[in-house]
RNA sequence: GCCCCUGUAGCUCAAUGGACAGAGCAGUAGCCUUCUAAGCUAUUGGCUGUGAGUUCGAAUCUCACCAGGGGCGCCA
């Protein structure tokens, strides 16, 4: 800036400093096309390429050497400060190991944040379709967690419905008494199968589903007391589930619950003059574009209430979307992780809350995911029968890891193998849900689900094991903090440029929503560990040397504990 | 008809508007008396769907088109 003032350059906005994108080498660079090109723009002649070069070139002569820094280059236009390798090293390592579990935590905001996610519904099965708003979802939740917000997490079973109707008339019809045993959700889910297939051979028999409707509309004490049965079973499935998955809610809302309130949000919007009232030829609907004036088609038309005064989803979600606020005055924002799907649904959801007055209605955010297919893009539906069920997919993930674990590390005791198998299975499963945008489709492979090989959590898990392997091999607390005073390898500065990286993209991935940055960074860090374990021996070193490793090795399993753990995965000690 | 998402190596995916577009898998050739080989090294593989535009600079932003997927008044 100085610089520009004295020459009579063209002043820049900002400095936009960047990390030097070579490997090996760790500073900041910034460029000088943007001079260049104002000056060409104001009529110098220059040539905007090696006019850059020349600026930068300039300015590193003018720099010297600032404290701090290792050297100053001029390269192509960029201008590259290498940091002063040993003190930034130090600095990170020292970082890393004092703040240790806290490490990329960010700064306490005061903000409150809530993120619903899940949404299973029960007299279900629970299949992979359903694995990644759950995954995704916690994952969320960690990271807005580690960011420094107060993260509430919420879950919004559909616990009633035409489904779960469908499925009592078949569990009276034909297995009355019958109680799940293991695998309830499976069990459930089976039911549910069932039902759909007679109604679909026997399309007579609606009748008695309708029939069976309309007792639970007046509220029948069989059917009131057989639904609250059988809706415990499936959610004490949902949360043997959970427990596997490691995956934890605050707050559970149910749709049964939103029914009479969304009706009562309905008749208000009828009051306000947002909603019309067409029935009983019509339903109750909201025309978003007319009221807001739009000439183009946009937010449509939004039904809130069937012609028959029956409750839809939207009805009840505009409740819940209420009933959140009132449990948590201080959100800051609500956020909904449900599949893209839904986007228009939500959409008009909340901008139909807008146009009631509501002030919040501005801080609800719908998080789209895409889904999870099997190969040939097939859609999985419990109806279709085209569905990996969760059961399966963990136990034979479980079952695979036991048995890779079984063959690399014989010795290890049976229970130390079954708690490494779920780790690295449950590991296996997650990381593919999370290392890639969350609008990318998913297609579910066994094999590829079982690959514990290459960009997966196993390489990432595995990395730290080796770390941890050498620190257990020197026992006893770390040498003292120290600045390294040999020359680091090129392999040693990469590794510490990543650690040097976690809060920065804890950020970026709270504030973007994107797990992607996290998974990335995680796999980066065990590859560049996995370089380190390779090139620079540790234990067998010079003892300034070794110490100063060992230090590195310390803050590199910690580093990398942290990512795993804000991927909901878990580090083993050994495997 | 309108709107949204996706299109990058044979396959699955990365890449704050910046420096030679990178990984894994698959293929080929190697590395275990040395901190765990679930690892590492080397090598093969690309007009980033097409065409314009903006910019000093585009896989990235804008527009048009092509291809695939999804959503659009009483399903959830």
């Amino acid at each position: 800036m100085a610089y520009c003032r004295e020459n009579d350059l063209p002043l820049p906005e900002q400095i936009n400093w960047a990390w030097i994108p070579f490997s090996g080498h760790w500073g900041i660079s910034t460029s000088f096309f943007q001079i260049a090109a104002q000056e060409a723009r104001q009529g110098k002649k220059v040539q905007v390429g090696a006019r850059a070069q020349e600026l930068a070139q300039a300015v590193a002569d003018h720099l010297g050497t600032p404290p701090g820094f290792e050297r100053v280059e001029a390269v192509r236009g960029y201008l590259n400060l290498y940091f002063l390798t040993p003190e930034y090293s130090r600095r990170v390592v020292d970082d890393v190991l004092d703040r240790a579990a806290d490490y990329g935590r960010g700064e306490d905001r005061h903000e409150q944040v809530m993120v619903e996610f899940s949404q299973p519904n029960t007299h279900k099965a629970f299949h992979v379709g359903h694995l990644r708003s759950a995954i995704l979802g916690d994952v969320l939740a960690r990271m807005l967690d580690f960011a420094g917000y107060e993260t509430v997490r919420a879950n919004y079973p559909g616990d009633m419905g035409l489904h779960v109707i469908k499925w009592l008339w078949n569990y009276m019809t034909h297995h009355r008494g019958e109680r799940p045993e293991t695998d309830i959700t499976a069990w459930m889910g089976k039911l549910y199968a069932e039902a759909s297939k007679r109604l679909e051979e026997h399309p007579e028999l609606e009748a008695e589903v309708r029939a069976l409707y309309a007792r639970w509309d007046r509220r029948d004490p069989e059917v009131v007391a057989l639904w609250e049965e059988t809706r415990e079973w499936s959610l004490q499935g949902f949360r043997a589930l959970y427990e596997v998955l490691d995956v934890h809610f605050d707050r559970y809302y149910f749709n049964s619950q939103e029914e009479q309130a969304g009706k009562r949000v309905v008749e208000e919007l009828i009051a306000k003059g947002i909603a019309l009232d067409e029935r009983p030829e019509g339903a109750v609907i909201v025309k978003l574009d007319e009221l807001l004036g739009n000439e183009k088609e946009k937010y449509r038309v939004l039904v809130v209430l069937r012609s028959d005064g029956t409750a839809l989803y939207a009805t009840e979600d505009l409740a819940l979307a209420i009933q959140k606020f009132v449990d948590y005055p201080r959100l800051s924002r609500s956020f909904y992780v449900v599949d893209v799907r839904q986007s228009l649904h939500f959409q008009q959801v909340f901008k139909t809350l807008e146009l009631a007055g509501y002030p919040w209605a501005g801080r609800c955010e719908h998080i789209p995911y895409e889904l999870v297919n099997l190969p040939g893009n097939v859609v999985m539906a419990s109806r279709e029968g085209t569905v990996v069920l969760l059961e399966d997919l963990i136990r034979e993930a479980f079952s695979r890891a036991l048995e890779v674990v079984e063959q690399k590390n014989p010795d290890l005791s049976a229970e130390q193998k079954q708690a490494i198998a779920r780790a690295v299975g449950l590991g296996a499963i997650k990381y593919p849900m999370l290392a890639r945008e969350n609008t990318k489709i998913v297609t579910f492979d066994w094999q590829a689900a079982l690959d514990f090989n290459g960009q997966a959590a196993p390489y990432i898990q595995y990395a730290y094991v080796r770390a941890n392997s050498i620190l257990r091999k020197v026992g006893g607390a770390l040498p003292a903090a120290m600045t390294p005073e040999y020359e680091l390898s090129p392999a040693e500065v990469a590794l510490i440029e990543l650690l040097s990286r976690l809060p920065n993209d804890v950020q970026r991935a709270a504030e973007e929503k994107r797990p992607l940055y996290i998974a990335n960074l995680a796999y980066e860090t065990a590859k560049a560990f996995n370089d380190f374990y390779n090139q620079c021996p540790v234990l067998t070193a010079d003892a300034e040397v070794r110490s100063f490793r060992l230090r590195l090795v310390a803050a590199a399993r910690q580093a990398i504990a942290n990512s795993l753990a804000l991927m909901g995965i878990t580090a083993p000690e050994a495997m």
